[in-house]
DNA sequence: TTGCTCCTCACGTCACGTGAGGTGGC
DNA sequence: TTGCTCCTCACGTCACGTGAGGTGGC
């Protein structure tokens, strides 16, 4: 029979684990003391303990160990538990591959532009929006803006009309850029807003719910929209460098926007549905 | 300004999450109301929370998160963790890699063999043994036993005459196998017994300090000698299995024998020094 | 006998999640 | 007014590690 620290130093495990073990009922001493309380192991025990640390080397919570040696489980059992391991792993090793994708970025990102970038880009869903809209289109950037306003003009006196608005700061002004870039062709976009409970479309109105968007890159602009031109290549860089790419019609939300206010208050987010390459 | 709950469907963090952040001092509301202690969001802290997160993302703790937006580090300090982070990260991958391929082949050793083999592969470390050592050759298996008892007696012989002999079990009775299998030579061994404090050397006898092994594939034998071979079988074909390559000598270390005592309670690891491949 | 080893609490870790029990806001 | 939202404890998680304070073994 061994002392603890001899059975410790034998199998290298530390004596507090070995302890630990024990209360846990996961490995207990052969033998214990009635009066010291002094633990003794035997070398006969080796086999459990190895088996123990074999499975716990897959990765398996010592819960599940002691499943797997306790509860004799169907070699069924055992096989889907050990699936589940497999599928598990293979999704954290991923996970830690993007991680590791996203720091060398981040210091690539450091060394060209000094420290912290004004635009950090994150993944988020968005949630799907019950919404009044309408099309438009503009022959350029330069004169989006009135575009835009006299959408957001109409749907307003619509919904006033027939429904009510949305409360909800992330739908109060979103806009809906539906074609992919072609230059030589005007802009097709779609300005929406939410609306709650049911109504009617009419003419140029829709009413329908914009899909929910399981993955998005959102970056969050701060200040006048003659600006935001920075926030969309920040997007773009990053979204190119951390290997996604874009799925669907981009948005711009509108969080903090007061026509004719102070546009250094505005405050915008982009978001542009992505997936991940390959 | 938004309630929690507004800002919280906003940003698609749980208002739980952003309690224990307002906690931490991580990010706090901007504004609290004295009497109902309602905490208050404003959009413009979209930008902190948005860095926050995407930092989060990288794998930084808290901790660091905080250090880097508060603490104004240089940016030779923020260069240091984004690396230091990359090196845990490339290393984490490498683990859940082998991790991967230990359930892959725990997978196809149930489909082979049925449930859990008698044999469990651990990797582990071994200290040093300051040993006193006598080399031997024998010319098959088949006369192993009476090799090594006669190298045991002259060792323990000595060690009485000249010193102390080791009371830890794991010293108590080393093989070392000096030479790789080779057909029609003898074999090459070592037997080596653990002394305490120092002793001389003379002739044959050799004392000096085996050397720790970083890594070894481990596995136990319980039973007589003659069955040994199912051990050396697993072990050789886990450490095939999972990219290991043996890298030293192996040794058996005797854990209960007895000379002519019940082969059955006998307990023998097997230690192969080893690295991963590539 | 003295120092060594072992023992049992109790608390900390990390980033929250899960109630319990209570109160303000609309 | 009623139900909804928000609040603050307090405890749990996972696999131990780190003391504190005390006792048996050689």
């Amino acid at each position: 029979m061994l002392r603890i620290s001899e059975f410790s130093r034998l199998t290298r495990i530390p004596a507090k684990t070995l302890r630990y073990y024990d209360d846990i009922g996961l490995f207990c001493p052969a033998q214990v003391d009635k009066f010291t309380g002094y633990r003794y192991y035997s070398v006969n025990q080796l086999a459990r303990l190895n088996r123990i640390l074999a499975l716990k080397e897959l990765g398996l919570s010592l819960e599940q160990v002691k499943d797997m040696l306790d509860n004799n489980l169907t070699p069924e059992q055992i096989r889907g538990m050990l699936m589940l391991k497999q599928a598990e792993l293979q999704q954290q090793i991923q996970q830690e591959q993007m991680r590791l994708l996203y720091v060398e970025n981040k210091l690539k990102q450091i060394e060209e532009e000094g420290l912290m970038s004004d635009y950090e880009v994150v993944i988020k869903s968005v949630a799907p929006v019950h919404a009044a809209t309408i099309r438009a289109t503009t022959p350029d950037m330069a004169h989006i803006g009135q575009t835009l306003d006299r959408a957001f003009d109409t749907l307003m006196t619509y919904i006033g009309e027939h429904g009510k608005q949305s409360d909800k700061p992330e739908e109060c002004g979103i806009t809906l850029y539906l074609d992919p870039e072609m230059p030589d062709k005007d802009i097709l976009l779609e300005a929406a807003l939410g609306i709650e409970g049911d109504m009617k479309a009419t003419g140029d109105i829709n009413v329908y719910t914009l899909p929910a968007i399981e993955m998005a890159a959102s970056v969050v602009h701060h200040g006048p929209f003659n600006t935001l031109d920075k926030a969309y290549h920040a997007l773009f860089k990053w979204i190119e460098a951390n290997d996604y790419e874009v799925c669907g019609p981009n948005r711009e939300i509108n969080l903090a926007y007061e026509r004719g206010g102070d546009q250094n208050k505005y405050v915008t987010e982009l978001q542009f549905p992505v997936k991940k390459k390959l």
